[in-house]
RNA sequence: GGAGAGAUGUCCGAGAGGUCGAAGGAGACGGACUCGAAAUCCGUUGUAGUGCCUAGCAUUACCGAGGGUUCGAAUCCCUCUCUCUCCGCCA
């Protein structure tokens, strides 16, 4: 969450960011509760002073007398001061859930505009394939080449669930090495992460594990929940803790799971593998001192650069319009590859997503380093895909597939798969 | 899953209802001694919040987490989490 000790003194910022993110939170409402709060917490300690005071008066030896009305006293400060922690509590978990939901800063760069279209192509690389015949989705070239199945997926699992099979198994553990491959190269520490938990780590990343539009799934009973990205596991490992400066950045890169309930997902555009409850993703995690967060997050941008040009497909970068941005970002970059099954003709699809959250997340989670001069302060932590993998493979599926069905490995995965081709 | 032991400040470690924000040691920092260093000696050394007449002062909270008992809890009780040892099960 952003600094609530700035309610005020930024309030004009504050409510133009949530008119640009189209949000509809009630900072005046927040504000007021955080007045009662204070208000509450005064009351509240200066009641525990008083019984400190008389209880510190019972120190010594007392005649009894004394002693008595002492304890009575105290027994009627008990009493009031129960009912004012009572308050305070409520009002505690009430400024808390609110103040969750007022978004963090957007960057001053950021395109301004309610939706997708409103964010801008920022640069255009390769060029789509240009095909002699008429381009298959990948959800043909896989069922052609019995590479996907989703109705074993429907069968056994649900709506949306998928076996991968055959060569498209060695072609994904493939792409998941060469990613793997460049991002340990750039420094990234690999990790493989759990695909479980707990929701105050949810929470604190900006996942909203509960309620009607969430889309975690939750573990009943549990407190934990499948998690949506690696994001989660990695933000997670340094909660709580203060992180010595040199040590900073630390990059790490996480191979993991992913679930998404994806309710009302369905559609042409999310077809097939583009949008489905469970796939792989290696993810990049930095965190960094607020001075270097722009920085890395140009860095993030170029090696997801770096592993879809390496693969040579065409895509492009688009600046995310503050509407779209998640509420912890700052600021976000997704890349689109071109698919040619995606539309009529082919469309750009995202790939992956890079975002900046600043000190949002540090905040919640309570991640600080000790700077220079001695003072702790929040780190800034950064996200970005490495590969989704299920949407690299719609790219390379459809990128890559031949007049006569058969599907052409990208160069750079050869040496990883061990063959050229997939045919039938 | 069963039985037992444990969790205290940067680290080690004492503490067993009030004299405890917490002994002692280590470390770090400052100083003395020294040509300099080591050794020795002296001193300082947690975090977060709130208020105010805001380089400060006052006050609150924090001894794994959350509850409870009590006028008063690091200390007593309950629940949970984690760590260690042994047994069981298992990839």
């Amino acid at each position: 969450m952003i600094d609530t000790k700035e309610l005020k003194s930024r309030y004009d910022e504050i409510k133009k960011n949530i008119a640009d993110r189209y949000m509809n939170v009630d900072l005046d409402a927040i504000i007021a509760i955080q007045d009662e709060r204070y208000k509450v917490l005064q009351e509240t300690e200066a009641l525990r002073a008083k019984r400190n005071e008389t209880a510190a008066k019972m120190k010594g030896k007392l005649d009894a007398d004394a002693r008595a009305a002492l304890i009575e006293e105290g027994k009627s400060i008990k009493t009031e001061l129960a009912e004012k922690e009572a308050r305070l509590s409520t009002l505690d978990q009430e400024f808390n859930e609110a103040a969750r939901t007022i978004p963090n800063y957007a960057s001053p760069d950021a395109p301004v505009g309610k939706e997708d279209k409103d964010s801008l192509a920022i640069k255009f690389v390769g060029e789509p394939p240009k095909f002699n015949f008429k381009a298959k989705d990948h959800v043909e070239l896989g069922e052609s080449l019995d590479l996907l199945d989703f109705d074993s997926g429907a069968k056994v699992s649900g709506q949306k669930f998928y076996y991968i099979k055959n060569k498209a198994v060695i072609l994904q553990m493939a792409l998941e090495r060469y990613a793997m491959d460049i991002v340990v190269k750039h420094g990234f520490t690999p990790f493989i992460t759990p695909d479980i938990a707990k929701e105050e780590i949810l929470n604190g990343i900006g996942f909203n594990p509960r309620g009607e539009e969430s889309n975690i799934y939750t573990i009943e009973g549990t407190g934990t929940c499948l998690v949506g990205t690696a994001e989660i596991t990695l933000g997670g490992y340094y909660s709580n803790m203060i992180i010595p400066k040199e040590k900073l950045p630390i990059k790490m890169t996480g191979l993991s799971h992913c679930f998404r309930r994806e309710a009302g997902g369905a559609g042409q555009y999310s077809k097939g593998l583009y949008r489905v409850h469970q796939f792989s993703k290696l993810e990049m995690f930095i965190y960094c001192t607020p001075e270097e967060s722009e920085k890395f997050h140009k860095e993030i941008l170029s090696i997801e650069e770096e592993i879809f040009s390496g693969l040579n497909i065409a895509y492009r970068i688009v600046d995310t319009a503050t509407g779209d941005l998640g509420a912890p970002a700052y600021r976000k970059f997704d890349i689109e590859a071109w698919m040619p099954g995606r539309g009529e003709n082919g469309e750009y699809g995202e790939v992956t997503s890079t975002s900046n959250c600043t000190d949002y997340q540090a905040r919640s989670l309570n991640i600080r380093y000790k700077d220079d001069d001695g003072k702790t302060r929040f780190v800034h932590m950064l996200n970005g895909t490495a590969v989704a993998l299920s949407r690299a493979m719609v790219a390379i599926m459809e990128n890559y597939q031949r007049e006569d069905g058969s599907i052409d490995i990208p160069k750079a995965l050869i040496p990883y798969c061990g063959f050229d081709r997939i045919e039938k």
